[in-house]
RNA sequence: GGUCGGUUUGCCGAGUGGUUAGGCAACGGUCUGCAAAACCGUGUACACCGGUUCGAAUCCGGUACCGACCUCCA
């Protein structure tokens, strides 16, 4: 394993050699959907980051277990003492079992996440398939003097673990400061302090969402769910943990606060965040009112899109900036990468063209040095895709005979680019024809448009193309015939 | 209010103390029956004000604006 990728990790805010502790082992666990409605952009962000964290880990010869969750157990809604979750509401509001409601958008979360050609991961674990974990974790919490119970209810004492440990190193924050900035009003809050959080959570009667526990009929509480399953198929220290910045502070600070009095051991080596998709500047989010979803950019009926997207180019687009980075949606944005893939594509039509020449014009192992650079550091993928633009120029100006590619330069080329456009970004293309016999009716249409063309029967051949144009085949003449792609 | 981050050429978006990021769009040219595609060439940008430096868009300080988190959130 020659590498030296380096990780951003959020704890230390600086970029790290990557030392996984059992290599060729790495273990990562990123925060999943709560799957109480459709996927938006914002959320193929995360999966489309990791995803391709996953397979270039895998390619540089890790054997990497991929925890992601599925939150089942809806968390609480803000009026959180009320005690309502997500899925419980939604269940409640269109008269279905809450698990149903789990069920119909797990469903339709895969589905559009296969679209996106984002591998399934290794392991994903459903948060109410794990509640007796979550409770014994609970229990360890209080038997380590960590949590106290009232009222059927456990709650994770963060004024206490301070004095020992620090809460706030990840999303650097003081705990004075917090709760001095805190003025909770809520005379009935059963803490002791603003700062605490459910462990455990007593349901009220009308929460239909219920496990039995040492303390009460209810329900786990917010963050316990990936500290359980993250330990549980990971072990109690793990390599890398991702999620989108939104869940830095309280999500993920609590994470770190339950592991260490539950198990004492730091849970995570490496954090990562990815950043937010921006609308206009502004954050897209479900509460926002600005989130579009998935299924409505592949349609595009959305009112903000112009017109449909494809999954593949809604990834590209997101590869096209670093993840680290906020990235802002636009339907301009959006048609320029559309466009910039489909160049991207038509290299391998036209590596299978050129012809191979003596000398090399291309410095291929160069090439290949830094498209490994980009991605060792901290996966760089708009710098990995802007080297694969040089060679694709390269390759282009090799078939119009202003430089000469060798025979080896050219089965490295279409080696390089496999290995970093398909299985490292995971871009496929899918308006690539699968039919044998549809490609060979093309290249019939192509010849007879070809003879028409020496017996300057130009009406006959401009009828071919533009028809074929008409029928979503573009006929593209070059000094080596023509060739054709969908449009 | 607190903490953190951002401001790059028409758009998206990298990066860096002195050398072309890249994509899209635009303009000129080559090629072509025409068109498209492709190729060649063109843009000399880094919010503002100071400072450090031989040299800063890149480092430091300040100002303005924008955003994220502090509450569920990818």
């Amino acid at each position: 394993m020659d590498n030296h990728l380096k990780i951003f990790n959020s704890l230390s805010g600086k970029k790290e050699d990557f030392e996984p502790q059992a290599p060729p082992y790495v273990g990562m666990y990123v925060c999943g959907p709560t799957v109480y409605g459709d996927a938006h952009l914002g959320h193929a962000r995360p999966a489309i980051t990791f995803d391709t964290v996953f397979r270039y880990l895998k390619h540089t010869g890790y054997k990497v277990r991929y925890v992601s969750n599925i939150t089942d157990v809806g968390h609480l809604e803000h009026d959180a003492d009320e005690g309502e979750d997500k899925i419980a509401k939604k269940a409640r509001l269109e008269s279905l079992e809450p698990m149903e409601i789990a069920q119909y958008y797990t469903n339709r979360y895969h589905e559009d996440m296969r679209r996106l050609n984002v591998l399934r991961p290794s392991i994903e674990p459903h948060a109410s398939g794990h509640i007796m974990e979550q409770i014994k974790m609970a229990e360890e919490i209080l038997e380590n003097g960590f949590a106290y119970e009232i009222n059927g209810s456990v709650y994770f004492d963060v004024v206490k673990y301070n004095e020992k440990h620090d809460y706030g190193k990840l999303s650097g924050r003081k705990l004075e400061e917090m709760i001095s900035n805190t003025r909770e009003l809520s005379g009935q809050d059963e803490k002791r302090n603003p700062a605490d959080f459910a462990l455990w959570k007593k349901a009220e009667p009308v929460h239909i969402m219920r496990w039995e526990s040492p303390w009460s009929d209810g329900f786990p509480g917010w963050h316990l769910e990936c500290s359980a399953m993250g330990r549980k198929y990971l072990g109690e220290s793990f390599d890398i943990h991702g999620g989108g910045m939104d869940l830095k502070f309280p999500h993920h600070e609590s994470e770190i606060a339950q592991s260490v009095a539950a198990t004492g051991r730091e849970p995570v080596r490496y954090w990562m965040h990815n950043n937010m998709i921006t609308l206009n500047g502004q954050k897209m989010g479900k509460s926002l009112g600005n989130a579009v979803s998935l299924r409505q950019f592949y349609s595009g009926e959305h009112p903000l899109l112009e017109q449909a997207y494809d999954p593949i180019t809604i990834r590209f687009f997101i590869l096209q900036a670093h993840y680290r980075s906020t990235l802002d949606f636009s339907n301009e944005a959006l048609q320029a990468a559309d466009k910039g893939l489909r160049k991207l594509f038509a290299v391998f039509q036209t590596l299978e063209q050129i012809e191979a020449g003596d000398t090399s014009g291309f410095d291929v192992a160069g090439f290949e040095k830094k498209c490994y650079a980009a991605m060792d550091d901290d996966f760089n993928t708009p710098v990995l895709i802007a080297h694969l633009f040089d060679a694709v120029k390269a390759v282009n100006a090799a078939k119009d005979g202003h430089i000469s590619l060798s025979s080896t330069d050219i089965e490295n080329l279409k080696r390089l680019f496999n290995i970093f456009v398909f299985e490292i970004l995971g871009l496929v293309n899918t308006q690539e024809s699968k039919h044998e016999s549809f490609d060979k009716i093309i290249q019939l249409l192509i010849d007879i448009r070809q003879e028409a063309r020496k017996n300057k029967n130009f009406t006959l051949s401009d009828k071919i193309r533009d028809e074929l144009k008409a029928s979503g085949v573009i006929l593209k003449d070059g000094k080596e015939g023509t060739s054709w792609t969908l449009a």
